[in-house]
DNA sequence: ACCACACTAGACGACTGGTCAATTACGTAT
DNA sequence: ATACGTAATTGACCAGTCGTCTAGTGTGGT
């Protein structure tokens, strides 16, 4: 038997993810990462093809892995569409917190940096990204058939929905607290129950 | 007198700009940004302290055209405040488009760069953005008392609004296209004339 | 014993933000 | 006209880091 260590290689991975998401992806060099995951320099090349190739293996594990939990979380249960939804959101709150170091959003993080730097990244951010809110738009469609959510063009609301939660995010992480998102949620809320803003 | 030769500082800071909002603060170096100036390394330390203070002193000067415009914009004039604000956003679309090089965002393109790697360019965007939003909200209430917008609570309208904006901004430098943007203009319509999403 | 291959060490050249001593340009006082 | 002080400008240079790569080690299978 080989020793086949995928464990060093997801090592990489996880440690890459955290450094990432809370510097950025130029502003963290390689030593950096492979330092701080215990992995020698050498190391690298041999899991991964360039840095390019690393970040956007991050992004695709990183929303492989949150599909999985939206999957999760949207499944029937001893609750209204409406009200799984909004944990969703109330959960958005919670990573997205200072407190919170791990599991922070990389769509947030990464979007403007990569958008302009490199077109597999860019790919990767955007279909992920564009899942969820599929995802989001299914939950929606199921919560106006049992009544819990108020009629709409769900794919239209979905959109709104998460592009507000993300420009709020974004201003939370200038402001340092999480007023903004709590804002969001309360329009997250008029919406779905009412169609109105405020 | 002095000299008071602000030209050469002037053209740095302008060539930053463009670089900076277009490749982001970190994977831009120095000698690029005084090489496209056609300014002499040297000079630079002449004129900023550090990268950072460079970067800060960007985003401030950005804020003071970019605020002076929109005051400029929303100066009374033969048309409803309405069409005012919603001039505003229409112009918003126009400069974030593909096409337009120059005037692009730096709070989309630096805040989640920025908020986690130097307080001093977060102190400038955060202070830089909440004025933008203050002098929505105060172009909100006034649509308000010329009867061309409908009733809410000015501020949180201007906050929200910016954040969809922001979200919407973000989503399209992931598309690729201004789709996002003009259903955000969409749902500023409604929300603005009958406080509805959709 | 030998091969095949997972894995690693360490150096590569390019580039980073930053420093500095030397030089020039220029308004003012003599 | 001359001398002087300072503002402005310069590019060589620093120590360090970047992503990348080649040459090689160690080990399990035959």
């Amino acid at each position: 038997m080989k020793k086949e260590n995928n464990e060093t290689r997801q090592r990489i991975l996880d440690t890459g993810y955290k450094l990432i998401v809370s510097k950025g992806f130029s502003s963290v060099g390689l030593t950096e990462i492979l330092q701080s995951a215990g992995v020698p320099k050498g190391s690298f090349y041999y899991y991964f093809k360039s840095k390019e190739q690393f970040g956007e293996e991050i992004i695709k594990s990183y929303f492989s892995e949150y599909l999985l939990a939206l999957e999760n979380l949207f499944q029937p249960r001893g609750c209204s569409v409406y009200s799984r939804l909004m944990e969703y959101w109330q959960r958005w709150i919670e990573t997205q917190s200072d407190s919170c170091a791990d599991h922070k959003c990389l769509v947030v993080k990464l979007s403007a940096e990569v958008a302009d730097l490199s077109e597999p990244m860019r790919i990767a951010l955007l279909s992920g990204s564009s899942q969820v809110v599929q995802r989001i738009a299914r939950c929606i469609e199921a919560g106006i058939d049992d009544g819990s959510i108020v009629k709409s063009d769900a794919a239209v609301t979905a959109e709104f929905l998460y592009n507000m939660w993300l420009g709020a995010t974004l201003m939370s992480k200038l402001q340092r607290n999480a007023d903004g998102l709590h804002m969001a949620m309360r329009i997250t809320t008029s919406v779905l129950t009412n169609n109105t803003v405020t």
